[in-house]
This record gives C-alpha cells, sequence and structure tokens, in this order.
DNA sequence: GAGTTTGCTGGGAACACGCTGAGCAGGCCG
DNA sequence: CGGCCTGCTCAGCGTGTTCCCAGCAAACTC
C-alpha cells in the first residue's frame, strides 16, 4: 500500500557506523526507496555521480571529511540534490538551524526510524511539486480518524485531539500498518530511539494513553490481540482496496 | 498449495547443536526449501559463498563466532542477505532490538516448527518485492474459512472469531494442511515447541476448543478420524477408505 | 453385547499478559 | 524560580490462556 511509489525514489545513505548503515539500508528500502549507501565523504562523492540519488541522507561527522563539505561537492556535481542530515543532538546546533530553511532537514542521533523515513517522505514532496501528483499529500486517515502531518494534527470524527509527540508518532505509526498487527517490539523498533533499552511496557503505556484520548468514542479502533501485538481496525472487518 | 515456490528457496542453517540442525534441516526441506548447514560461524560464511543462500538461519550462541558477527560478515559477501536469529529468551535481547525493523526477525528457543517456517515465508515475501508475484498474499482459505497473517484474524463465513495464540497456530496448520489428515503428534512437534513434553491430550483439548469457536455452524470442517489424527475438510469430500 | 480403547469436554489451578493509576525526573516556558 | 508537560518506570489488579485431569461418550473388537 505504501511500497509502491510512482518511481522509488533512489536515496544515498551515508554513514560510517556499519551497524546504522546496515540499519538505515534495510529499513528503507523495506519502505520502498531504491538504496545506495557509502562510509566516507570522498565514498559518497563518487557514489552519487554513479548512483544519481534524488536525496541524501548523511551523517555529519564522518571520518574523512565534514558533512557540510560534502553536502556542498555533491551539489555541486547534482543541484538542488536535497539533504537530511544526521547529527548528535548537542553538536553543531547553530550549523544545522540554517539548514531547514534550504529545503534540507535534519535528524538527531538516536533517532527513530520512523522519523527518518517520515523526514525523507517530507522532503521529497516538499523538493518535487512540478506535476508529481500529491497522492500521497501528508495526511493519514482510517476510519473517522484523520492525521494531519504537516499541520502536525489529529482529529477523530472531525474533532480534533491534542496529542504528545510520541502519542502522535505512535499514532501514525499504528495508521500507516492499519488492519495489520503490529507487535511491541516492532513498535519500540521504529517508534522509539534505535538504542532505546526500556521495557517494552512503555508500548502499553502510550496505548493507554492513545486510547483515553481518540478511543473512548464508539467503535474503538485499537485493539489488542494478545500475545501479539495491537492493529487498527473498524470492529467489522476490512475493505479490500 | 504452497509447497511449490516459484523457486524453492535456499536456507542455510546454522546452529551448533546437531538435534536442532537436524530438527530444522529436515523439517525446512520437508517444507519445500532448499537447505544448506553449517555447524560453525566460519563454517556458515564459506557455506554461504558456496551454497547462495537466499536467507540463512542463525543461532546466535555459536562456539567460535557471536551470531550478530557473522551475519555482517555474511552481509559483506552477499549484500541484502535476510537473516532470521534463533536466540534464548532472556538473553541478548537489547541487541535483537532493531532487528524487525531491519526486515531481519528472530525466534527464541524453544520454538516450534511452525514458527520457524512461518518465519522464514514471512522475511522471504518481505524482502523479495520486486516483481515477484504477491500470489500469497497471507491470507490462508479453506471453505468459507479464511486466515489473515497479517490481521492475525480468522474469519467464519465472513464472520470474524476471536482466538488465542495456541488456537491460531492449531488453525493455521491444519489450514495448510487441507484436506490431508494429520496426527496428534504432528500436530505436537510442529504447532508447540520442540521441547515441550506434555501428552498429546492437550491437542484434543485444542481441536475442543477451535471446534467450539469455529465450527459450530454447519458444515462442520474439523473431522476427527479415529486412532490416526484429524483432518480439515468440507464433508463431502471423498468417502471412507 | 460387554469390554476396551479412543476421543471429547467441563472444571479448575497456575500462570502470563496487558491495563492503568501513581509517581518521579527532566525540560520548557512564563 | 515555579509550574506544567512529557517521557518513562513500577506495581497491583483483572482477565485471558495454557495445561491437566477426570468423567463421560463414542467407536471399535471379539
Amino acid at each position: 500500500m505504501n511500497i509502491d511509489e510512482p518511481r522509488s525514489a533512489k536515496v544515498l545513505v551515508v554513514d560510517d557506523e556499519p551497524n546504522i548503515l546496515e540499519l538505515l539500508s534495510a529499513t528503507l528500502r523495506l519502505s520502498g526507496f531504491e538504496v545506495g549507501v557509502a562510509d566516507t565523504g570522498a565514498a559518497a562523492v563518487s557514489a552519487a555521480r554513479e548512483f544519481q540519488p534524488d536525496i541524501v541522507v548523511l551523517d555529519v561527522m564522518l571520518p574523512d571529511l565534514d558533512g557540510f563539505t560534502v553536502a556542498r561537492q555533491l551539489r555541486s556535481a547534482q543541484e538542488r540534490l536535497p539533504v537530511l542530515f544526521l547529527t548528535a543532538r548537542d553538536a553543531v546546533q547553530d550549523r544545522i538551524a540554517g539548514l531547514t530553511a534550504g529545503g534540507d532537514d535534519y535528524v538527531t542521533k538516536p533517532f527513530s526510524l520512523e522519523e527518518v523515513v517520515l523526514r525523507l517522505r517530507a522532503i521529497l514532496r516538499r523538493t518535487r511539486p512540478p506535476g508529481a501528483e500529491a497522492v500521497d499529500d501528508g495526511v493519514l486517515s482510517y476510519a473517522d480518524l484523520e492525521l494531519d502531518e504537516e499541520g502536525h494534527e489529529v482529529r477523530r470524527a472531525g474533532e480534533p485531539v491534542p496529542l504528545s509527540p510520541t502519542e502522535f508518532n505512535l499514532l501514525r505509526y499504528l495508521l500507516i500498518n492499519a488492519e495489520k498487527v503490529v507487535s511491541k517490539e516492532q513498535i519500540l523498533d521504529r517508534v522509539w530511539d534505535y538504542n532505546f533499552d526500556g521495557s517494552s511496557r512503555i508500548v502499553e503505556s502510550y496505548i493507554s494513553y492513545l486510547r483515553r484520548k481518540i478511543d473512548r468514542r464508539e467503535p474503538s479502533l485499537i485493539h489488542t490481540i494478545r500475545g501479539v501485538g495491537y492493529t487498527l481496525r473498524t470492529p467489522r472487518g476490512r475493505g479490500r482496496s
């Protein structure tokens, strides 16, 4: 349902930590992107020349080159190439700041995978307006539940519901996987930071919060599949697209 | 029905316990996979080079190398090689986290064989989207009975039926073997953990539960073949032998 | 038909799972 | 600096689930 894009976008992932590189490339592939990788700045530049990515995910801390330098070199060859920077939470806050204006964006390490996928999609949506159909207009919905990515707003039956950031992310993940069961582990993997090691009980808490906020009215949408996970669906089943 | 894949997938099984190795390789062969084996990390790496598997089943506790290290080495030679990890229930929980996001998956020891086969199929389905026909869309059905793997939902004549995890697994096994007779021992071997030592009477209990939940309406689908086992079929299917 | 074997199911105990209220720490904002 | 929001943990409770057992029913044997 969200695997087949019009043409699957090409992403170049640049990071020197093998684990991160692997985690990102596998996740992005599964999210429907065509993925290329590089583990140094120099490799990134040459890989970009060959791979011709639509967008780059770029760690700012690379062994050889500064991420910003890499970005500049990439863009000297390929104008208007958007970049999603990966950065430590505290570092170089100021230099990052000006980026969001330019069409680029950044996420801080440790990030959640949902975050990265979401930002990538957002940037691509934003930077490829010419003619491209906005099939995906940034609004997820299921039944009488709507989630607006851009406005960061959620409505149930038209009524706005205020959610905290984590609640919002969790609900988005459930919406993306509507009518499929997702396990607590999956949720933890995608919605929380990749190195979050807390118990998976936290998910239960947030499910509880969500239910209280958006699932008081009938019909209830969030269902527990005991021993398996959670799912978002209307009690009476299943429309095929 | 789902035994003949387009091309039978190649699985490399890596475990140092001979019993487990045997159990898995025999089962997977019978399930239609082409199977290669290895009992150390080093052997796995070289076996993979020669055997060129589509997927690897990998114990994380190996005598020589850490399972994750092996996985990385395997992937350095063969990009995008998915891995199903076998792990003790309590151990290394933290390091496992993040795997399900990356396209890999894991099952905890002791596992049921159904679990392993199911996960393998799921991963292969998930990681081989290019062009491959999605004949198998994750829904098993027989007569007016449907079992949706993704939504973890069962319907009889369109009506959803809530099942416990074990009931669900048992029914899935019966569905996979629809119109074939399966013995209580087979059921116990495949659906329950491989080291479950309870009597096979437990199967009778669960058959009873299933009948009560999904087989109240006519025509009855679950039939007892006295002295042999059980089968799922419509009444008019073949006379007695 | 009587005895024996096999299977069915209600009852119940132990356990696992999930929900939620309470509470604490840290960050943000007035 | 104080209050509020958010993220997270914890523990208690209720309930679902698993499994065993025992008594009964059905079927098979001779």
